[in-house]
DNA sequence: CTATATGCAAAACGTTTGCATCCCT
DNA sequence: AGGGATGCAAACGTTTTGCATATAG
């Protein structure tokens, strides 16, 4: 799914549910899904700062606002992982990944893994629920020298 | 383990890190692994309360304080599940356990599953990282009516 | 006795909200 | 034209911090 897609996505949501599309609204979510920079998940701070690139005039309300709506679109996920902070990702419908996040630089790789997702199902059945959401998080050290140029993790 | 052991151990990591065990920390700390109330993962809000009922002078920092030793000791672990708020749960040194959480009422049933904790070591060694520490949230309904008072699938 | 811990109140932080104005549809 | 959205700044709840005082070792 592409930005432009994710956009018109957006749009049907906001359609549906009498809201409207607006240029900030358009811009965020363009940003949000950049290709480029999709597994960044940004912080609203990061967003808004990139957004204001665009737009000088965004305030911080309007990500907030955005994002929220984003997520009731289904179109994103917030992850409040570490620290104090909310993190949010863009997420594609039906898709799901789970993280592993580097102890060392903070580097997030996502993964998916079919027979996690099966286990979790039989546990929550098991222990009488049904599953609706869930989320994982790994955190590790990296075994191999980081290439990140910010990872602590040079080959030492 | 029992909240006298815990306070011992935490005793043990603070004598050995230039710390003193005083009296609102022996507290705390008995009061947070109160075996009775074990598993309700407080907030630092709920623990002060607890707390100041025997103890009607400590103050908000010192839990604070507090929970952030228990948790450098290994003791404690933080857990920024759903809301905008820190719940914390005693840990016992080397168990650990995953949450499952009732969508309707906020209960958190604790689980323990080998295959997963298989899983999750292999997924990082494949990722190429050594893994340290992990959280697996699950979020489900109940399937048949839950007996807690306050929750909303009474069975209806 | 001295280093560390406490309680308080103020500050910091991320996030939300009220309101006058603006702008999609 | 009118219901919704925006930007700003103030309000909010949680967590941290500075400081004078108290206390464990």
């Amino acid at each position: 799914m592409d930005a432009s897609e994710a956009v018109k996505r957006f749009n049907e949501y906001l359609k549906s549910h009498q809201h409207k599309l607006t240029k900030q609204r358009a811009l965020i979510t363009e940003i949000f899904f950049d290709p480029d920079k999709r597994s960044e998940h940004p912080t609203v701070e990061e967003l808004y700062l990139r957004v204001k690139e665009r737009d000088r005039n965004v305030g911080h309300a309007t990500i907030y606002r955005t994002l929220k709506l984003l997520i009731e679109a289904g179109l994103a996920v917030p992850n409040r992982i570490g620290e104090g902070l909310t993190r949010y990702e863009p997420e594609i419908p039906g898709e799901h990944h789970d993280h592993m996040i580097c102890d060392r630089c903070g580097l997030i790789v996502e993964f998916e893994d079919e027979e996690i997702e099966r286990l979790q199902e039989e546990i929550a059945k098991k222990l009488g629920f049904s599953l609706l959401d869930h989320s994982m998080n790994l955190v590790g050290s990296p075994q191999e020298p980081c290439q990140r140029p910010d990872c602590l993790n040079q080959g030492s």
